[in-house]
DNA sequence: CGCGTATAAATCGACCATCGATATATCGAA
DNA sequence: TTCGATATATCGATGGTCGATTTATACGCG
C-alpha cells in the first residue's frame, strides 16, 4: 500500500512514487497507478508512468516478472531496493532538519 | 565509499528546496544558490532558482524584503511557512512509511 | 591604483519529463 | 450483449529545468 501523502503538487517525482508502490510487493502497471493515486490523492499520467518504468528498468532499479494474462509486474532489484532506501533516508533527515529549522525560527 | 547509482535527477523539487533554505531566515537568490547546492551536493540552476521565486510570491509562499544594495532577500510568508511545515510532516512520513514497508519485505 | 575574483541578478534557447487524451483489447457482471 | 473496469501503450502539447551567458558591483591583494 502507498503511504498517505498531503498535496505536494508534484515534488511527487514519479520514480520516487513508483518505487515506494513496489516497496510492499510487485505490482503492475495498472495497480501502481492505482496504488499511488490512492496515497497521493492525485492520479499519475499513463504516460508518466509506463515512460518512468522503461527509465527505472534501464536505470535497473525495477526488472519485469513473467506476465500473467495481460498484466505485466515488475519488482524492486536489489539494487533499486537499497536506492530507494537510501532515498527515504535522506528525505527523512531533510524533513527532520527542516522542521527543526521552521521550528526554531517561529517558537 | 558508494557506487555511483542513477538518481533522480530532481527528487529536488526546487520550489520545496527553496521554501527549506528560508525556513532559518531571509536571504537573497544567490544565497539560496549556495545554501542549496551545500545542502545537496548539487547546484541549482539559475534559471530554474529565479523562475521558482517569481512563482512562489505569485503563490504568496514567500514575499520580497527592501532590496539592500544589489541584494533582493524574500522570507517566507505565514501562508509559505504553515504549507512547507506541512509538506515537511507529509514528507516525513512518507518516508518513514516506505522504509518500514521496505524493512518488512526483506528482513 | 589597477586587476582579478567572488558576488549578485537576470534572461534565453534547448531539452525532455509530465500530462492527459486517445487507442486497443479483454474480462466479468448485470 | 452490453457496459464498465481492467490493462497496456503511444503521441502531441505544454511547461519546468538546465546551464551558458550577460551585465554589473564589491572587495582583497600586490
Amino acid at each position: 500500500m502507498e503511504p498517505k501523502l498531503p498535496e505536494f503538487g508534484r515534488f511527487a517525482e514519479p520514480s520516487l512514487l513508483i518505487l515506494t508502490s513496489l516497496s510492499d510487493g510487485p505490482k503492475h502497471g495498472y495497480a501502481m497507478m492505482q496504488d499511488i493515486e490512492r496515497g497521493t490523492g492525485r492520479p499519475m499520467g499513463a504516460g508518466t508512468l509506463y515512460a518512468a518504468l522503461v527509465r527505472l528498468e534501464e536505470q535497473g532499479l525495477i526488472e519485469p516478472l513473467t506476465p500473467v494474462d495481460r498484466r505485466r509486474p515488475y519488482r524492486l532489484t536489489a539494487v533499486g531496493a537499497s536506492n530507494l532506501a537510501e532515498q527515504l533516508r535522506g528525505l527523512s533527515k531533510y524533513a527532520q532538519q527542516g522542521l527543526r529549522q521552521l521550528g526554531e525560527s517561529q517558537p
